[in-house]
DNA sequence: CGATTTTGACCTGCGC
DNA sequence: GCGCAGGTCAAAATCG
């Protein structure tokens, strides 16, 4: 069995290479009603969308009202406890997770505003201030946006998504004994990447980076995989 | 037999 | 410039 235990959105300009800051997703945020891999698409879905647009929330929103109200009102609500307040336009582009109540985000942070221990108050938009920026030498290279996941999975290493993926290397990163393995996109015209690894600290944990947006709906092969991925493509 | 995975070689960026 | 480390390539091996 596996789970997601948390969530971070990594979003980087153009031309500066290296990470510039994170979006903290709500610690511990599962899909009571989903499993692990519908929870996977789920979070890629909302991902992809944080990652597209200059005004993502509000596009967020409203794919989240427009093309399946029904399914993501059962799903903020069966996500959330069933008393979140179903959605407040309070969000912004560095604090997406605003939008879906601030029940949600009560519950990431105790009442004096820390969030795992740390204390968000003066930095409440959830963008880290001790990111360092990086730029290229010489000529700057444009990198796709990227996000990743912290799941919990003592058996599997690679999630289905709802993608088809084929692993083109695989590499031992320093100081980990868990190599790392490197997917692409099989679409055509698909640039998407994965990388997939497991926690140095802790094994059970499986790190997935997602480098890029797919340009196609998720894989169609399965008919189990269909029906479950179309009720995420909102 | 085509698709996928494995794995060593090669490429590239970065720090010293 | 050199060496290290991460990322990618591509031929060989394996799988279904």
């Amino acid at each position: 069995m596996s789970q997601i235990i948390d969530h971070h959105l990594f979003e980087e300009e153009n031309q500066i290479s290296t990470q510039m800051g994170f979006i903290p997703f709500p610690t511990n945020l599962t899909f009571p009603s989903l499993d692990c891999n519908q929870s996977l698409k789920a979070f890629s879905s909302i991902a992809s969308s944080l990652t597209s647009e200059s005004d993502s929330t509000s596009n967020l929103t409203q794919t989240l009202l427009t093309t399946n109200p029904q399914k993501s009102k059962e799903y903020l609500t069966s996500s959330f406890g069933g008393s979140t307040p179903f959605l407040s336009l309070h969000g912004s582009i560095v604090n997406p997770w605003a939008i879906l109540g601030g029940e949600v985000i009560s519950n990431c942070m105790n009442n004096s505003g820390k969030r795992n221990g740390v204390d968000h108050r003066d930095n409440h938009l959830g963008v880290s201030t001790t990111m360092k920026m990086k730029k290229m030498k010489g000529r700057k290279k444009v990198r796709e946006p990227r996000f990743c996941f912290k799941t919990l999975s003592t058996d599997v290493d690679v999630l289905d998504d709802g993608y088809k993926w084929r692993k083109y290397g695989q590499k031992v990163v320093k100081n980990t004994q868990h190599p790392r393995s490197y997917y692409r996109c099989t679409q055509e015209n698909c640039r998407v990447k994965k990388r997939v690894e497991r926690l140095a600290e802790d094994p059970r944990m499986v790190i997935t980076t997602y480098e890029g947006r797919h340009v196609h709906s998720p894989s169609n092969d399965l008919e189990d995989s269909q029906t479950q991925s179309d009720n995420f493509l909102w």
